[in-house]
DNA sequence: CCGTGATTTGACCTTGTTTGACTTTCTTGG
DNA sequence: CCAAGAAAGTCAAACAAGGTCAAATCACGG
């Protein structure tokens, strides 16, 4: 049997299945009303099942107004070999030859042009020269994680500042 | 639903996008009446909206003939040029105030969808995280530098990770 | 049957919005 | 100069969400 958690859950990603846009903004009160549960139920979904480790990330906003949006991070959610696997794998830190592994990858693969390459391996010099090497690393992860938040898009994104 | 207060928001930011100098004159009395609430409403949206953290100045006259001017301090919507610019505002710090504001501002414009904006602001904040005044402000313009990276995308049009 | 982890509820908290009564500051006509 | 009137400003109360946390309950493997 199905628990309420279950319910809510398959709904939400109903709703963003079919989102154009890759994300879904509900109302907290309406949802419990709609599955006749108190609020924090809701809460309870969110915490557990739209996790940022399960490619998902909340935002919502309090007062009049207020909202809950769910922005998935990959459309289709855990391919093996996909974005979630990447974001993951990229961690907390990146040392140079890693960085440059990734920028080579996706390069061959067509996901980022030779001009995007040559443009991000001169910004993870710039950024990572004369940095210790706890500081170095992250930020290298700061500059993919920033461009993996551009490029992991959903179908019908941004094509960029022309 | 968007609140109110949203609502005149958006119809100031639109009044701001269309003026030439970067600047508009109101009055209070009538943006009150033109969406049918308090004028104090109006004085609520300028001090939670149009503050100087997010670039605003906003500069008043009381009595007969009385107005409210904003003055959108940076941003004039550089359509065409602009980049090089973009790159140079940056820096090498961005506090998480002005990382916000630059992600805000793309979002208006379009050059970000709503949900690579979100993914940003999860990013900004999960990177910056415990990390001590130099280096958080290091990490956040090592992340919009990287997207900065992605969306600074030439002719060889990238449509994303499918 | 029991312990453990997941779910469900509800009381209470924090944040953001809306309204309205009251105040302050200009402009102007007399 | 001064009183009236025309704005805008202040502030606090009432509302409108969403968030937290812990207790109660449920489901299940051992």
């Amino acid at each position: 049997m199905s628990s309420l958690a279950d319910r809510i859950e398959a709904y939400l990603m109903h709703l963003l299945a079919r989102s154009q846009d890759g994300y879904v903004e509900v109302r907290r009160g309406e949802l419990a009303d709609r599955f006749s549960c108190v609020p924090s139920q809701v809460t309870y979904v969110l915490a557990t099942r739209f996790t940022p480790e399960r490619g998902f990330v909340v935002e919502s906003r309090r007062g009049g107004g207020g909202f809950i949006r769910i922005v998935a991070r990959h459309p289709r959610p855990e391919q093996p070999a996909g974005l979630g696997a990447l974001w993951r794998r990229i961690g907390r830190s990146l040392s140079q030859a890693q960085a440059e592994g990734l920028l080579r990858a996706w390069e061959e693969m067509g996901i980022v042009s030779r001009r995007q390459a040559a443009l991000a391996r001169h910004v993870l010099q710039q950024e990572a020269r004369e940095l210790a090497p706890p500081l170095d690393g992250m930020v290298r992860a700061a500059v993919v994680k920033g461009m993996l938040v551009v490029l992991s898009n959903w179908p019908a994104g941004n094509d960029g500042i022309r």
